[in-house]
RNA sequence: GGGGGAUUUCCCGAGUGGCCAAAGGGGACAGACUGUAAAUCUGCUGUCUAUCGACUUCGGUGGUCCGAAUCCACCAUCCCCCA
């Protein structure tokens, strides 16, 4: 059933906060592997104590690839993930080593796992400007004309659509007028494809909601001892967080610009911090238990007093040769 | 010591006699997601049945009324003003 070429990896998932780090710098050292980080943010330069990018400390010694690398200022798509990735991954199995996946960004994980085929609609071919122009039909006349005009070229994908969320449907309406064929055609070839990779999927999550909560909480605090705002206000003041780039609406820097523009406290922003974090953290968790494959792990059911990376490495070399 | 204002479902907060299990917001919970995804969007939030419906809630106790979160009395707690 599985192909002799199959291209075998570790993907270790999770919740912000839930020790996805650790595990998998513990997961490479034991299993021969690299990692490549799977994180919508810690792509980019100088945004580091707000993302938890993990430090040169941290890393171990592990090599860790697609962190650190991106320019704020410049817009970044799953697909330019999906393509280095595979690239990174590709490369690293070529020198016999594992490459492990870590991180909380599904949806860029999934792409890259699936070996997902995108549109050819991007900003190359438009140049933006079909998607520019539906925004501004919309600003001017709302959302409901477009919407059916979705509704009558690519009546599936308007289903799934909701209605409210504009910018999905502007975009599915946008792959049809820059491509001529409709978000569902597709997805119905990607579908088709084979699986770029045969993934062991680790998921780190916790029995009690409440834990994850507060090392949410801790975590938070330790970012602003760390000298999260000193990082926000540089970001700021060398121009890196442009009004709507992506990394700019960061959680831990969207709300402490809003501090430096004087609309709230530095407390405040501090509590929104948290409230996003956790709100962020359930949609991740969300996500990844759609995926049946996930082997789900649970830091706070180890016993007190042993070591959670040690124990939790332990589970994670055995499915991995046991699920082979 | 005297006068005034408050007390609402996890939080904030509307509601001043029936159309109130109680607006709205937040949070929590659940879900969606194929080129901005740490984004965007949806549902849900007294209990029991889970469809109609039944039952218990609006600081406490007791009243008025066919009927009260809404009116009256007393008690408790908090805030403000005068002493």
């Amino acid at each position: 059933m599985k192909n002799t070429f199959s291209k075998r990896i570790l993907c270790i998932v999770g919740p912000t906060a839930s020790g996805k780090t650790a595990l998998a710098v513990a997961a490479a050292k034991a299993l021969n592997g690299e990692v490549i980080s799977c994180d919508s943010m810690q792509i980019y330069r100088h945004l580091s104590i707000g993302t938890a990018k993990p430090t040169l400390r941290e890393q171990d010694g592990v090599p860790h690839h697609l962190i650190d690398f991106a320019d704020p200022r410049e817009p970044f798509s799953c697909a330019d993930y999906v393509t280095m990735a595979t690239d990174c991954a590709n490369d690293i199995l070529l020198r016999g080593k594992l490459p492990i996946f870590c991180g909380g960004t599904g949806l860029y994980l999934d792409n890259t796992v699936l070996g997902t085929a995108f549109s050819s609609a991007d900003n190359s071919t438009s140049d933006g400007a079909v998607l520019a122009e539906l925004q501004k039909e919309f600003e001017r006349d709302g959302i409901d004309g477009i919407y059916t005009r979705l509704a009558s070229v690519d009546p599936q994908a308007a289903e799934s659509i909701h209605k409210n969320n504009t910018k999905r449907v502007l975009r599915a309406l946008e792959i049809y007028l820059v491509t001529g064929k409709t978000k569902t055609e597709w997805d119905a070839r990607s579908h088709d494809r084979p699986m770029a990779f045969d993934a062991c999927y680790i998921g780190l999550d916790f029995k009690d909601r409440s834990i994850l909560h507060e090392r949410i909480n801790l975590r938070v605090t330790r970012m602003l001892e760390e000298g999260l705002l000193d990082e926000v206000s540089a970001l700021y003041r060398d121009g890196f967080l442009p009004k709507g780039s992506t990394a700019a609406q960061a959680i831990g820097y969207k709300e402490f610009l809003g501090c430096i523009h004087g609309e709230m406290s530095v407390s405040e922003a501090a509590d929104r911090v948290r409230a996003a974090t956790r709100q962020y953290a359930k949609r991740q968790l969300t996500w990844f238990r759609r995926n049946r494959d996930i082997h789900w792990l649970y830091p706070d059911t180890v016993p007190f007093g042993e070591n959670v990376t040690d124990v939790l490495l332990k589970q994670v070399i055995e499915l991995f040769q046991n699920t082979r």
